[in-house]
RNA sequence: CGGGGCGUGGCUCAGCCCGGUUAGAGCGCUGCGUUCGGGACGCAGAGGUCGGCGGUUCAAUUCCGCCCGCCCCGACCA
C-alpha cells in the first residue's frame, strides 16, 4: 500500500521516480542485481505501447517473427565496431547441460548478427527484397550502473531488421521508422520529440547513420527514447547478405535496424509525472477512468453500487478502459489520492448526491484541486469522458511541448552554452567534429543529442571553436 | 569499475559509539465495531535466524575482518 508522501520533483528528481515506479506497482527489483520485475500494471501500459508501435508497423509492411536468445560468439566477432561496442556488456554462455560449450554463446544484447546470418540464407535474387522483419524480445546488455526502465540488465524491446536492394532505400526506411517512433510517442504518448541524427561518436556500434528521437524529462535531461539505424552494408558485408540484381550482378543489401523498448515507459513517468504521482496520457494508461462509490449509510449502498454499476458497463462499452474501486477498507480521500498517485487520467466520484441528481463528479489528473472537477449529467456519460480523456491527451502533450521549448536555449556563444545545459538543452550551430563534441561534453557533462531534422536554412560559426558549421544541434545532460 | 551512503518484522527507521534479562516505534497486515464527497478512528492480534560467513569474548544486533546486496555521484549505454 502507498505510503502518504512522495518526496518533489524539485528535491530530489531521481528519488521521486524510483518511489513512483514502485509505489504506482509499475515494477520492482528482482533479486538480481540490476535487474526488474514487470508488475501487472507497467506491463500492461507497455502492452498498449506494444500494440499502438505494432499496429504501425503492420501498416508499413513489416511482419514479426523471432530469432533465438543465444548466438554464437563468433557472430559478434563479425563485424569490427559492432563487437568493440558490445564486447564489454556481453553475457556470456560457458556450459550448457553440465558440458562446456565448444564455442561460447552470448545472450543477445541485440540481434543484427544472428538476423543477418539467416538474411544471408533467405535472400538470394531481387525479387526477394526488400525483407521488412521485426520482433518483439528481449535482451541483455550488462550495464554497470542501473536504473529501473531506464537501464536495467535485461529489458524488452522490438527491434525491427530489413534489408533493401538499394542505399535509398535503406535510408528511406531509417527514417520512415523514426517518423514511425515520433508519432507514437507524440500521438499515443503525448511525448514531444525531436528527431535527428546522432554524432559519429553517439552512434549504434556498427551503423553508419544512427537516429533518434529525444524526449525531454521534468528535469530537462534528455531522453533517447527510440533509435533507427542505417547499417549500410557493413552487416551485410560481415554475414554475406547478397542478392542477384537485375542485371545478373551480385551485390550486397542495405540493412537498417531500429528499436523502442520499455525505457520509453521511463520516458512516460518522466515527462508527465508531477508531484502527486503518475500521469498517464489516457491513449495509453492502463486504466483510463476509475470510479470511485460514495456512501455514508448502508441504505444508500444498494443505489449507489447500482448505478456505478450500470456506468461501467455504458463506458466499457464505448471503449473505456474503467475500473470501479469498491473497497470498502479504505476512504474515498485515500483512494484519491491513490489512483493518482498511479497517473489514472481520469476520476469519476458516484455517490448519494449524484443519484439523486442524476449527476456525476470528475476530476482529470492533469489539472490537480477544485480547477480540474467538474459536475456532469449521467445521461451521454461515455461520450462525455471520450471528450475529457482526449482533451487530457491534448493538454498533456500541450504541456510537456511548452515545457520542452522553454527550456530550449539558443545560446549566442560558448560561455553562454555552459551556462544553459544546467538547466535545458542548448540548441547551437556546431562544426561537428568530435574534438568540439568532446570538450562540451567535458566541461558541462552536456552531451550531443542529435543533429535534428528539421534544420533552418543557412551556416553559421561553430559554438566551440567558430569554425564553419552547416548544420545546429543539440547539446544537454541525459539518461 | 572508482568515490560516498545504507543493510534490524512487509515498509521507514531507533537501539550499536560505551557488548549483558523477554530487540523497540511509526506505517502496513489480520479480526471486530464505528466511519466514508480529499490521505478516518477505537480495541484486540499476527509478524524478527538484527544481510551472510568468519573472528574476538563467559557473552555479539552492538567490536574486528571478508563477502553479498541496494541507493546516490562519476567513466559507458536503449
Amino acid at each position: 500500500m502507498a505510503e502518504e508522501k512522495l518526496p518533489t520533483r524539485s528535491e530530489d528528481f531521481a528519488e521521486w521516480y524510483n518511489q513512483i515506479v514502485l509505489k504506482a506497482e509499475m515494477a520492482d527489483y528482482a533479486p538480481v542485481r540490476g535487474c526488474m520485475v514487470v508488475r501487472p500494471y507497467g506491463w500492461t501500459l507497455w502492452e498498449n505501447i506494444q500494440a499502438a508501435l505494432d499496429r504501425r508497423f503492420k501498416e508499413t509492411g513489416h511482419v514479426n517473427a523471432a530469432f533465438p536468445l543465444f548466438i554464437p560468439m563468433s557472430f559478434l566477432e563479425k563485424e569490427k565496431e559492432h563487437v568493440e561496442g558490445f564486447s564489454p556488456e556481453l553475457a556470456v554462455v560457458t556450459i550448457g547441460g553440465g558440458e562446456k560449450l565448444e564455442e561460447p554463446l552470448i545472450v543477445r544484447p541485440t540481434s543484427e548478427t544472428i538476423i543477418g546470418y539467416m538474411y544471408s540464407k533467405w535472400i538470394q535474387s531481387y525479387r526477394d527484397l526488400p525483407v521488412l522483419i521485426n520482433q518483439w524480445g528481449n535482451v541483455v546488455r550488462w550495464e554497470l550502473r542501473t536504473k529501473l526502465f531506464l537501464r536495467t540488465l535485461e529489458f524488452y524491446w522490438q527491434e525491427g531488421h530489413t534489408a533493401h536492394a538499394t542505399e535509398e532505400e535503406a535510408r528511406e526506411e531509417t527514417l520512415r521508422m523514426l517518423g514511425v517512433y515520433a508519432d507514437f510517442a507524440i500521438h499515443e504518448a503525448a511525448v514531444p520529440v525531436i528527431q535527428g541524427v546522432k554524432s559519429q561518436t553517439e552512434k549504434f556500434a556498427g551503423a553508419v547513420m544512427s537516429t533518434t528521437i529525444e524526449a525531454m524529462m521534468g528535469d530537462t535531461r534528455a531522453l533517447q527514447s527510440g533509435t533507427s539505424h542505417y547499417l549500410g552494408q557493413n552487416f551485410a558485408r560481415a554475414f554475406d547478405i547478397q542478392f542477384l540484381d537485375r542485371n545478373n550482378t551480385l551485390q550486397h543489401c542495405y540493412t537498417t535496424s531500429w528499436g523502442l523498448s520499455t525505457r520509453f515507459i521511463g520516458a512516460i513517468i518522466m515527462t508527465h509525472g508531477d508531484d502527486q504521482g503518475l500521469i498517464l496520457p489516457p491513449r495509453l494508461a492502463p486504466i483510463q477512468v476509475v470510479i470511485v462509490p460514495i456512501f455514508k449509510a448502508e441504505a444508500e449502498t444498494a443505489a449507489v453500487l447500482e448505478t456505478v454499476a450500470r456506468i461501467q458497463s455504458e463506458l466499457k462499452a464505448a471503449g473505456i478502459r474503467v475500473k470501479v474501486d469498491d473497497r470498502t477498507e479504505v476512504t474515498p480521500g485515500f483512494k484519491y489520492n491513490d489512483w493518482e498517485m498511479r497517473g489514472v487520467p481520469l476520476r469519476m466520484e458516484v455517490g448519494p448526491k449524484d443519484i439523486e441528481k442524476q449527476s456525476v463528479a470528475l476530476a482529470r489528473r492533469d489539472i490537480p484541486g477544485r480547477e480540474g472537477k467538474s459536475f456532469v449529467p449521467q445521461t451521454g456519460l461515455a461520450a462525455t469522458v471520450t471528450d475529457m480523456l482526449a482533451d487530457i491527451q491534448k493538454s498533456l502533450l500541450d504541456r510537456a511541448t511548452a515545457f520542452r521549448d522553454s527550456h530550449i536555449h539558443q545560446p549566442k556563444d560558448y560561455a553562454e552554452l555552459i551556462e544553459v545545459v544546467s538547466n535545458g538543452w542548448a540548441y547551437a550551430w556546431w562544426c561537428e567534429s568530435a574534438e568540439c563534441e568532446a570538450r562540451i561534453k567535458e566541461e558541462t557533462k552536456a552531451s550531443s543529442r542529435c543533429i535534428p531534422l528539421d534544420q533552418d536554412e543557412g551556416h553559421g560559426r561553430c559554438i566551440v571553436c567558430g569554425k564553419d558549421a552547416k548544420r545546429k544541434g543539440y547539446f544537454a545532460k541525459a539518461y
